[in-house]
DNA sequence: TCTGATATATCGAAACACGATATATACTTG
DNA sequence: CAAGTATATATCGTGTTTCGATATATCAGA
């Protein structure tokens, strides 16, 4: 179970948005199923990181009144925060898939066989 | 220009130390020219490092006396800090190699293109 | 002699990580 | 209906990480 970094939570969140509207808890869900279990945000994590991306533009949000069936009308119910990744936001994600793909391209230089065959230093 | 995190940190070191025994000023040259200039390790990222990795025994290290030709022999000399990888430090270094791989392929069912066809949200 | 490169090392402020805590509603099961 | 678990958002505080700045010293070239 790996604990997502700044990093990596904001290109897996945004990415997850990608598909669709969503809200903190099921980003959550989604990482963790999405991921077979490896991959972990918790509440701590997730929330500053959505308010990050709402004040980056990245996001826009609205909240929903989410009621019991048959509850009465006028209770307050729980509060949803939805999440709906903005054109920025599109633009964005683009770019750190962009710089992730160069990382491992950068990591792979160091990490490929060839550069790594015992013996044969420059 | 990127600066490395400890984990990319520790992973392009043990694989720049793989090549061969290197100290802390040619690594991070080494680090500089093998990305083309993209990663940066700088002095107080590098030496940290490099203590922790010889207290966990992932290197073994050894002092060379740098002197300038036709120097006083009495004369100290420029101190230089061999890193040497420690059998535990190749098997460290699979270790982080398989971690990253596994990374990679975790992130990539994010970000690739099937996950993320708009409009299409399961 | 002076500047820039080589070489190692630590400091400290700022940013980040993350379990714990707080609050509140909804569902499930005995 | 009471208790326990799941849903849902949010912050706090401690511990860790980051990284430019600083310190020290030698070497090479103009």
């Amino acid at each position: 179970m790996l604990n997502l970094k700044q990093d990596h939570s904001t290109l897996v969140v945004l990415s997850v948005l990608a598909d669709g509207p969503s809200y903190g808890y099921a980003i959550s869900k989604a990482i963790a199923a999405k991921s077979e279990g490896h991959f972990k945000l918790t509440a701590s994590g997730m929330y500053p990181l959505l308010t990050k991306l709402e004040k980056q533009g990245l996001v826009t949000t609205s909240w929903e009144e989410v009621k019991a069936e048959g509850a009465d009308p006028d209770a307050t119910g729980r509060r949803r925060k939805w999440y709906t990744l903005s054109p920025k936001g599109h633009r964005q994600l683009a770019k750190h898939i962009e710089a992730h793909r160069q990382m491992q391209s950068l990591i792979d230089a160091f990490v490929s066989p060839a550069s790594n065959s015992h013996g044969a230093h420059a």
